[in-house]
DNA sequence: TAGCAAGTCGTACTTAGTACGAAACACTTC
DNA sequence: GAAGTGTTTCGTACTAAGTACGACTTGCTA
C-alpha cells in the first residue's frame, strides 16, 4: 500500500520528466539514458518504474489526453464541444511530439477511454442518433489531429534559424515553377497579420455548423 | 548523361523497394540493413544513392504525394477539390506508414510542392480571396490528414489477431466504467454495415459545402 | 590498354534499448 | 535489534541500427 503509493509517485516522476524532455528538446532527444540523466540516476533504474520505452510512451499519451479539457456538461453540445476541440488542440500545440504518437499507440489509457466516453456522452445527449454521432466524431476528431498535425509542422520549422530556413526553401523552390505557391506566399501567408492558427475555428465552427444541420 | 540516367534509376528502385517494404511489414521493418536484404545488396551499397535513412524517408514522402492525383482543371473547383481529396486520402490509406512522416519531414519535394501548387490553383481559380483559399486549404488538408491518421490506427488494429484485440480490449475496458463508449460499440461500430471510412465523404462534403456558401 | 569514375562491400565505431545479476536499502517479523 | 524478504539501484554486456572509412571491383573513355 505504501510502497503502492510510492511506486505510483515514482512512475510519475518518470513519465513528467519525459514530458518536460520532449517538450524542450523533442521526441528524438527522449532517449532512456537521457530520461535517466534529466531524473540524476540510471538507465536500467527506469525499468522499475516503466516496463519498457513503448509503455513510457503509452503513458505519455495518457497525460496528453488527461489535459484535454473534456466537454462541459452544463453547455449546450456545440458549446461543449468547441471548448473541448480547442483545448485539445491547444495540448496538442504544446505537446508536439504527441501528435504522431496518438497514431502509433495501441494500448488505450484510461484517460483516452475517459475522454471519448465523455465526448461521446455529450454528442448523444444533443439527441443526435448513433450513425450521426459517429460521423461526428470521426469529422470533428479529424479535424483536430490534422490540424495540429501541420500546426506542429509549423512549430518545427519556426524553431530553426530564420536564415537556414530562408535559404532551404529558396533552393528547394524556384518562384517560377510555383507561381500561385510563390504568390500566396508572398502575398498572404508572409504578410504580418497572417496565423496559421485562425483557421482553427474558422474549420470549427463549419463542421459544427454543418453538424447542427444534421441534427435538427 | 548515361551514368546519370543510370543513377537515377538506381535510386528509384531503392526507393521503390524501401515503400514496398513498408507497405508490407511496416516503417519499423524497414531498415538500411533490411532494404538493403530486400535488394540483395549490403548496407552501405544503399549510400551510394541515397545520402542517408532521412533523405531515403524524404524521397517515400514525395512519391507518396506523386502517387495523388491533383485537381482536375477540367473541374469545377468542389469536384476538383473532391476528387483530389478522395485520390489523398486513398494513397495515404495505401500506405498508412506514410502519415505520422508527413509531418516531421522538413525537406519538400518537388511532387510535394507541385502537388501544393495545384490545388493553391484550383481555390485561386474558383474566386477565392487569398485569406479564403488559406482557410479552405489548412481546413481541407487538416480533415483528410487527420481522417488517414485515424483509419493507419484502424488498420493496425485490424491487423492483429481478432480474439488477442478483444481479449485486450476487454481487459483496458471494464463496461461499467464507460457505459457510452460500450453502447457504441456495440450498438454501432461493432455492427455488420458500420464502416468507418463512410465517415470520409460526410464530412468532405460538409466542409465543401461551408466553404462553397462563404465564397460566394 | 592504362586510368579514372562509379559502385560495392568488409570492418568497425557509435548510439540506443534492455537482459542479467549483484549490491544497497527498507521494512517486516520474531 | 537480528534475520529475512522484497524493492530499488546500477555496473556490465548484448543486440540492433545508422553510417564513416577505405580497399576492392568494374566498366567505360581516351
Amino acid at each position: 500500500m505504501a510502497d503502492q503509493a510510492r511506486r505510483r509517485l515514482a512512475r510519475e516522476t518518470v513519465l513528467a520528466a519525459a514530458m518536460e524532455l520532449a517538450d524542450r528538446e523533442g521526441l528524438e532527444a527522449l532517449t532512456m539514458r537521457s530520461l535517466a540523466d534529466a531524473l540524476g540516476t540510471k538507465p536500467m533504474t527506469l525499468y522499475h518504474h516503466v516496463p519498457g520505452k513503448e509503455a513510457l510512451l503509452d503513458g505519455m499519451v495518457d497525460i496528453v489526453f488527461a489535459e484535454m479539457e473534456k466537454p462541459p456538461v452544463e453547455l449546450e453540445w456545440r458549446d461543449a464541444m468547441r471548448v473541448r476541440c480547442r483545448s485539445a488542440r491547444e495540448v496538442l500545440a504544446r505537446h508536439p511530439w504527441s501528435v504522431p504518437l496518438l497514431e502509433s499507440r495501441h494500448h488505450p489509457g484510461p484517460e483516452l477511454l475517459a475522454h471519448h466516453e465523455a465526448v461521446l456522452a455529450t454528442l448523444d445527449r444533443a439527441g443526435m442518433p448513433l450513425p450521426l454521432v459517429a460521423h461526428a466524431y470521426a469529422v470533428l476528431d479529424s479535424f483536430v489531429y490534422g490540424f495540429a498535425m501541420q500546426e506542429a509542422n509549423l512549430a518545427v520549422q519556426r524553431g530553426q534559424e530564420d536564415a537556414e530556413l530562408a535559404g532551404e526553401i529558396a533552393s528547394a523552390f524556384d518562384p517560377a515553377a510555383y507561381p500561385m505557391l510563390t504568390r500566396f506566399a508572398m502575398e498572404h501567408a508572409m504578410q504580418p497579420g497572417f496565423n496559421f492558427g485562425d483557421s482553427f475555428d474558422y474549420g470549427l465552427d463549419l463542421l459544427l455548423d454543418g453538424l447542427a444541420r444534421a441534427a435538427a
